[in-house]
DNA sequence: GCCAACGTTGGC
DNA sequence: GCCAACGTTGGC
């Protein structure tokens, strides 16, 4: 099972509403990226993501799950870009800060701290395990 | 609030 | 097909 990050900015949809969106889950429309895109495709239904918040906190605050496969996004008006849908699985007991992240020299390799513009990206298993022990 | 990094657009 | 201009993201 691979592993995935995806980044969301709280003042637009923030960990609190994903939680309070239960188990249906929310559409995570809006990605115009293509090596986004890419990430969104591969994803396979059960497979795992963390759920960072970007600009105000910058932390991984917890962990949601891929509950449909990847389908065309109706807000794109060129139709070359899909979704995939996400409900929450729990959050982390601590969050995991950009700040601690970048100290650990094992994530030095993190998709997060070399291109922190990618919004949908993957995370190597060592890098999942890294990261949850960084949690507790 | 600034600005670097990056992606996209459009003129040529 | 190149590349300058522009818009957006997100850390600081």
């Amino acid at each position: 099972m691979a592993h995935w990050l995806i980044k969301s900015e709280p003042s637009t949809w923030s960990w609190a509403q994903q939680v309070a969106a239960g188990d249906k889950g929310t559409h995570w429309n809006g990605v115009r990226n293509h090596s986004a895109k890419l990430s969104l495709m591969a994803m396979q239904v059960g497979e795992e993501a963390f759920f960072y918040h970007s600009n105000e906190g910058k932390a991984i605050v917890g962990i949601v799950k891929v509950i449909s496969p990847y389908y065309p996004d109706p807000s794109d008006p060129t139709h070359r870009f899909g979704m995939v849908d996400f409900a929450a699985v729990r959050p982390l007991a601590n969050p995991v800060t950009l700040e601690a992240i970048k100290l650990e020299p094992r994530l030095s390799q993190m998709v997060l701290v070399n291109n922190s513009r990618l919004s949908v990206q993957p995370v190597r298993d060592e890098e999942w395990a890294i990261v949850l022990e960084m949690s507790r």
